[in-house]
This record gives C-alpha cells, structure tokens and sequence, in this order.
RNA sequence: GCGGGCGUGGUGGAACUGGUAGACGCGCUGGACUCAAAAUCCAGUUCCGGCAACGGAGUGUCGGUUCGAUUCCGACCGCCCGCACCA
C-alpha cells in the first residue's frame, strides 16, 4: 500500500465489533413493563419463515423495519423491535419424508442458521424476545386460546365441504385457494367433505369492514382488497312457493341484490348442491346424471373453461309472490351453493349471465329496465345491469331502480313473501389440518361425550417426537399410543384430536406474544396494554390478505375473551415491494445462476465456457428461476452496510427493486467516500467556529439535511433521505480543507454520520467514536435537531414567466411584496417583453412572476 | 367482467397544497493522477438547431379547465395488482 492511498475502511472488522458492543450494552434491549417514563413505539416486521437462509427479501424487510427502530430510538421513543419463527408448516415435514430428518431438529438448525445470518446484518433486535411457533411455550398458549375461544361460541366443529389439496393432502381455506390451485402446492383443489374446525370469522364481518375505515396508515389498496374479500352486500331474500312440494319442500328462498326487477322473471336456478336439486335427483336420473357432471367438473374446469353456462330444467314450477306468475325452475351450473341461498331467479335483461343462459335455452327475456324514462329498450346480447328506470313493473314502473328497490322490499315484507339482508363473501375459518407439524388441536374426541376440550391440567398437548414418515397421511394418526386417552368428561377411553391448525393461526397473535414472550397466560395484560398495537408493521404485500385478516380477528377473539385491550393489532401497515434481478438462459434452456454469468457491452456470457447467455426479464427472485443472489454472499464481499444502503437507496420502499451488480458498487464506494472523508474530517478536529459566509452557507446546508432527511424517515422515503445524505457529503468534500471552514464541515459530518446511522449502523459508530471519542455508542445518541435559525432562507430565487414560459429567474428576500417584485421581473424580462402590452401580471409571492401580453 | 394503481432522460427515480421538470444515484463521454490498471478527483450528460449567447420541443396519446398542468377533469392506448359465474 502506498502512503498516499487512503485508508480503507475495514467492514469485516468493524461490523462484528459494533454488533458485539451493541449486544453487550444491550441497546437494543426493553422490559416487558417500562417505568422510565419513555413513550413506547412497537416496530414489527412479518416474522420469517425458518426454511434455512436468508433471502434478499428479509434484507429489504428487516432493514426498512430496522431503520424505523433506530430512527424512532434516537426520537426518545422506548422501542420494541422483536424477532421470531414462523416455524411450523410443511417443509420440515417434507424433509423429514425426503431426507429422513427430525422435522424439530431440522426446524432448529435451519433458525440457528438463520438467526447468525440476521444478526450478521445489524438489525437492532430485542434478541432476549425470541421465540419459534414451534416452541411447546408458544404453541401452548395458542391452545388455551383456542380454548377460550371456544367457549366464547368462536369456534365450531361441523362437516364440510372442503378445499382438498391432493398433494399436500391436506385442507385448505378459501383464502388459500387461488384460481383453484393450493397456494403452497400449485394442484388443483378438489371438493371434499370432513369434519373440521372453524373460527367463526364471518362473526365479526360487519366489524372487520368497519374497522378498515379507522386505519389511517395503512395502503388503501389493502384496505380495499380487504374490502372486496369480506364482500358485503345488501339484497334481499325472495321466497318462491313451489307449485308443488318436494320431499316437503314448500318454497325455495332467493338471495337477490336486484328484487326491483323482480317483475322481469324469467326462470328460477338452484346449484347442483341445492337440496331441491338433490331431491329431485333421486327421481329423475337425467338431472342425477347432470348434477354428477357439476360435480365432476369441478373448480378446476370451471376455471379453465370459464363459463359455459349449462343447465337442466328439473320440470317444477315456482310462483312469483309479485306477479303471482309461473316459472320453471332450473339446475345450473354457474349457481353457486356457497353464496346466498344457492339459488337465484334469473331476470335476463338486467344480468349478463341470466341473459346468456336464457338465449341457449330459448327462454323468455322481459324488458323491466330502462336507461331513461318512459322507454323499453330492446335487449339483445347485452344486459342492461345499470342504474335507470323501472319499466313493465306494475306499480314499480317510472321509478328509478334504486326507488324501485326500497319500494319493493316494502312490499315483500308486507305480504310476508321475503325481507332485506345483507351477505357476505367472506367465509367462516377452515382451521383443520391432518398435518404433523402444527400445534396439536387441544381437543378429545369421545364416542359418548361428543368432542371435549382439554382440560387445563392436562395443557400443553405436546406435539410427539417419535412418529415415522414412512406412510402417507398423518403420522399422528399412526403413533402407538399418543392418541389413545381417557375422556375428560366420562372417563371412558377417548381418542385425541390428530388435526393440527392452519399455520396461519401461529402468525396471527405472535404479535401479542412479542409483549411478554415468557408470560405463563398468553398475553400479560398490562405488558400487551403497554405495547399494544403494534405502531408499525411491515411486510410482503402477498399478505394484503390472509394474514392480515386472520391477526385482525384474532385480536378481536382476544379482546372478547380477554387477553388484549385492542381490536386492532396493526395501527400502521407498510407493505414493500420485491427484490428483483435480471434471469439468465443458456443456450438450452437452461436457468443460471447470475454469479455463472457475465454481463458484456454486447450482452452476456458464461462465466466459465464463454457461451452465449439469454438475458430474460427482470422478475422475483426465485429458487426455480435462479435469479437469486445470496445475502450471505454479498455481506461477505461489501459488508452488511452495503446491502443495506443499497437496498434502500435506489427507489421508494413500497415499489420493487431491481438487484444489480452495478448498484452495489455503487453503494459501496459511496460507503467508503463516506468513511474517508469521515476521517479526514475526524483528524481535522472541530476547529474554529467562524461567521464567514461559506461556513454560513454550509451550516444551512447541515440543518436543511437535518430537516428533510427527517421528514424523508417519517415518511418511508427513504430512497430522498438518501438522496440528502449524498448531497451533504458532496457539500462537505468540496468545501475542502479552508481553516474558516473547519467547524463547519465537523458539524456537517456529525450530522451526516447521525442522519445515516439508522441505515448504515456499523459505518456510523466508527465514525462517530472518531469524531466524538468520548461521547460512547451512537446507538445511544439523540436525533439531531434542525437550528430554526439556519433554516431560514435570506434569499429565494423567482421565475420570471412571459405568457407562461419561463424568460428568466430574479432574486428577492423572503415574502418580498409586489411593488419590489413586478419592476424587478419586469426588467429581467424586457427583452422577451419588447414592445407588446402587458395584460394581465401575476405574482406568487417566493414562487413566480408571469405577465400575460399582447402585441 | 368488476375494483384499484401506474406511464417522466440511456437507466432507478425527484418535483410539498397547480408555480423554474429531470434533485440524487447508476451508466456514459472527456480530462487529471499512473509505466499501466484499479481507486480517486474534475467537467459534461433530456432531445433538436447553434462555436456560443440563445431559440424550439418535451412528463403514454388526444382534448379540456387555468395567467400557468407531471400535478386537476374527460376520452383513449399500454403495463401491473386484487377479486370474479357473488345473483
């Protein structure tokens, strides 16, 4: 090394170094129950699944939430900033049917390694909080929660048709279908029915819905997809006599959202579940035959061949209670039993679907709405399912159809034949899962008794270590003697329950957990009163959702029986996007790795054979696509601070970002800047404070990156603190080496190095115990504070417009009024002026001049 | 189909309630240092014309409101996300 490079800044020293005094002086650390008086502030990031490393997703997710923890830190806050295990789910079961291992030990060794590679990164974490799902201490007290639930009617034991996942072999909920496949395994689901466990969601619907709107910080398109799923609307049911009954059957019931076109009926449709369809089934095996067709058909088809409608006219009759009118009632296939009352009457011309299948069949199409007054369209292929007017409706017609529809729900509940209600999309929670690794549901079975809690005694049911995976299915179901115990109630031999729940039942009050993570009861009140709700979560937006949803009913079922004061876990939700790369093919198809390739002026080859190399899209990161880069990788060659800065440099935090080489480098050379002028800056010493104009206009400098590198923070724009913190280091490096400005540029650093410590911790203690050697860990510091003083601007620099087009810029003191503005600006612009007429002049004080003129 | 979002240089993106479009980074070009390279430093970089001063155009397209529109309104085009035979 010669003597004229400057020093490097060594990473892989100093960030192990920091990340041990960090630990030591337990900075990091809060009590379950604070006294010191400090407002507290909770800061969460959606807890990782345990699958063995790290993926450039956590980086990203952990350092958003990390930046938020120290920024709030040195504001005086008291902050919780805890980290777990999403540990149960299938993975540790399918490596213990492919690799022979110990679904446990595998669990606990993929976290062990998980946990070096987060703390490597210099996350401010409470560490002493740590907890995995799988832990018999938390899943325990999930089983006295569900318990409790349980007695508070949450819960609810009953046959169901079910989403069977063929591969995983296991339920799923709704919410984990998507387009018909598991969401995990990617096979289609299949219709079975079971005996399952349910929480009873659909309980708190209405005020799941409102609680949305109180969710001031949170994405309105979460709010809004939460919204759609729980899926309120507001009809009414119709009842329609039979001409004749059916196995007892009188009537069929209607869920409609248009009873104002109840005069254009055309036809009534159940599903092929509805028991009218069964019954007539048994006697008629041509709608037997059709209705095994629906059946066969499936989600799956159905989703693929996307609505043919089909249908099979069962010959009965069902009377309007309106018109007092015969129609036939029909089985059809786009019916859907789960929804309303599964059956519907069709009115063609004002629903797309009724009209299509009413054209195949050749059935009648009554006009009954009009998009305007006194006039009867035509209807021909296209619905008419807008607003308008009520026409050929009797007493309902020259309303319009919102009028129409108050009126006729009046009349239905008049004559006793139907009433308003409102549905719901949302469907109740499908817990159930015949899977080893879940927390065992704490339930016995006795033939006598019926289904028995466990009692609290005989809590926690703890999960069997000794179970085989040598047959498909359960292995719970196939243990010698875990099952086999004595009813709670009668005291006779009983069977335990071998479903386990839903995984997303762990993650839905880890949250609460978090609070006091050694508490013998779930919760500890006062600690989770004190901590409660979480101030900040963030998170993947692919759980907009599920996970949401489920963690806002469950705090709901804990605040009923007792264990939280809220109902709301989450006050301020930030979902940010992916980390994206570049994917590459070779010439076979074949996906590399993006350390396999290297990327030329003229495109790309391979690293080692020179082959050509296909650059494909930029997409998620992906084990399949191979597009990933190892964090572990990069911590070793740049350093955690690197990773860091870099992926919240580029872009803001809610949109994806694309990992590049390039960006890295960047990042890193930045961070080295940084470090050696930081300690050219540190030799120097504070200096002389000095009034000379340069040194003024650094300090201003200095206190306007103070202000919106704070305001930036505040906001999630971390991307613009950023941005600020690349400008003062710039106005530092080139403000040089002049003695006048030698305090300046120490303040300016100080300030840069504390502004950045949130997103580059370890960089920003080894310079600040350069700058400050006395003043101890940053991690301890206070924010700084902007010098109002130095905020303040002595000059603004106005555009001077000519007809909107900008002529030419003036300077002015703050709030100059106009009769200093308009001479000035004038003659800035006299030449574009020339000899035209002015018009019109306006003058925005500190903004602009414009002068409207004509020749 | 329904609901929502987004279109800005070569590129990621800035631009607070309408008020100098392109902050900052990456990349690129030229230069300095070096035997050379890396690193570093300096200068330039929306496009068109011009040596320059300067002029013209410009935020997906077309139109509107306004003294003034990336920002507000309408239509269209493109991309992304969520939901979906939901009655």
């Amino acid at each position: 090394m010669s003597e004229t490079e400057p020093t490097r800044y060594d990473f892989a020293a100093a960030e192990p170094y920091w990340q041990a005094q960090w630990q030591q002086q337990a900075c990091f650390r809060v009590e379950d129950h604070p006294r010191d008086g400090r407002p507290k502030y909770y800061v969460l990031e959606m807890f990782p699944y345990p699958s063995g490393k790290i993926h450039m997703g956590h980086v990203r997710n952990y350092t958003l939430g990390d930046v938020v923890a120290r920024y709030k830190r040195a504001r005086g806050f008291a902050v919780l900033h805890p980290m777990g295990w999403d540990a149960f789910g299938l993975p540790a079961e399918n490596a213990a049917r492919e690799n022979n291992a110990d679904p446990a030990e595998w669990t606990y060794q993929n976290i062990a390694n998980m946990r070096a590679e987060l703390q490597r990164m210099g996350f401010s974490l409470d560490w002493s909080r740590e907890f995995a799902t799988c832990d018999v201490e938390y899943y325990g007290q999930q089983q006295k929660l569900f318990l409790d639930f349980w007695r508070e009617g949450l819960v609810e034991r009953r046959a169901a048709n079910v989403n069977w996942d063929p591969v995983d072999m296991t339920v799923l909920a709704n919410e984990q279908v998507i387009d018909g496949r598991g969401w995990r395994s990617g096979a289609l689901v299949e219709k079975k029915k079971l005996s399952q466990w349910f929480f009873k969601i659909t309980d708190y619907a209405q005020d799941l819905l409102d609680g949305l709107k109180r969710l001031d910080r949170w994405p309105e398109r979460v709010k809004l997809m939460q919204e759609n799923w729980i899926g309120h609307s507001q009809g009414a049911e119709v009842v329609f006599p039979l001409a004749e009954p059916v196995e007892g059957m009188a009537s069929v019931a209607v869920y409609t959202t248009r009873p104002d076109t109840l005069f254009g009926m055309s036809f009534l449709a159940v599903a092929a579940e509805h028991p009218l369809a069964q019954a007539v089934a048994k006697t008629n095996p041509q709608a037997a035959a059709f209705i095994a067709e629906c059946a066969s058909q499936g989600t799956s088809e159905a989703v693929i061949e996307a609505a043919e409608k089909r249908g099979f006219d069962t010959g009965l009759r069902v009377v309007n209670p309106i018109t007092g009118q015969s129609h036939p009632v029909w089985i059809a296939n786009f019916v859907l039993m789960e929804y309303g009352t599964g059956a519907i009457f069709g009115c063609p011309c004002a629903d797309q679907r009724d009209l299509d299948f009413a054209r195949k069949y050749h059935l009648p199409v009554p006009v009954v709405v009009s998009p305007a007054k006194d006039s009867a369209p035509e209807v021909k292929d296209q619905a008419l399912d807008g607003e308008g007017y009520i026409v050929n409706s009797g007493f309902l017609s020259g309303l319009t159809t919102k009028e129409a529809n108050t009126r006729i729900i009046a009349e239905l509940e008049r004559r006793g034949a139907g009433r308003a209600v409102q549905n719901w999309r949302l469907r109740d929670w499908g817990i159930s899962r015949q899977r080893y690794w879940g927390c065992p549901i704490p339930v016995i079975h006795c033939e006598a008794c019926g289904p028995q809690p466990v009692p609290e005694d005989q809590l926690p049911v703890v999960l069997p270590r000794d179970v085989s995976f040598d047959r498909p299915g359960n292995p719970l179901d196939h243990h010698p003697s875990w099952r086999h115990v004595n009813c709670p109630a009668c005291g006779r031999p009983a069977l335990r329950e071998t479903d386990t729940f839903d995984t997303f039942v762990d993650s839905s009050w880890y949250f609460a957990r978090f609070t006091a993570p050694r508490a013998p009861t779930p919760t500890d009140r006062a600690a989770a009163d004190f901590w409660l709700p979480v101030d900040q979560y963030v998170g993947g937006i692919e759980h907009a959702i599920l996970h949401l949803l489920y963690s806002r009913f469950f705090t709901r079922a804990m605040r009923k029986t007792g264990h939280v004061a809220i109902d709301e876990p989450f006050a301020g939700l930030f979902t940010q996007g992916m980390v994206t790369h570049e994917s590459y093919r070779d010439a076979q198809g074949r996906w590399l790795y993006p350390d396999e390739v290297i990327r030329t002026a003229e495109g790309a080859m391979h690293k080692k054979t020179g082959a050509p190399v296909t650059v494909g899209r930029v997409e998620k990161m992906s084990k399949s696509k191979r597009n990933t880069v190892d964090p572990g990788a990069i911590v070793a060659r740049f350093g955690a601070d690197t990773a860091r800065w870099f992926v919240l440099s580029d872009n803001p935090p809610e949109r994806d970002v694309e990992w590049t080489e390039t960006g890295v480098q960047g990042a890193y050379r930045f961070l080295q800047r940084l470090a050696r002028i930081g300690e050219e800056v540190a030799r120097t010493g504070p200096g002389e404070a000095s009034d000379a104009p340069a040194a003024r206009k650094l300090r201003q400098m200095t206190h306007r990156a103070i202000e919106a590198v704070t305001q930036a923070l505040e906001g999630f724009a971390f991307n613009l603190a950023v941005a600020r913190l690349y400008e003062l280091l710039n106005a530092i490096a080139a403000a040089g080496e002049a003695p006048e400005l030698a305090a300046a540029r120490f303040e300016a650093m100080e300030s840069l190095v504390r502004l950045a410590a949130p997103l580059v911790p370890h960089l920003a203690e080894h310079l600040f115990t350069r700058l400050r050697p006395q003043a101890g860990l940053l991690a301890n510091q206070d924010w700084p504070v902007a010098d109002p003083a130095l905020l303040a601007v002595d000059e603004v620099t106005v555009a001077v417009q000519v007809n909107g087009k900008l002529r030419g810029t003036i300077r002015l003191p703050p709030g100059a009024d106009a009769n200093h503005a308009i001479p000035l600006a004038k003659e800035a612009v006299a030449g574009a002026i020339g000899g035209q007429s002015i018009v019109k002049q306006i003058y925005v004080p500190d903004r602009i001049v414009n002068f409207v003129v004509k020749p």
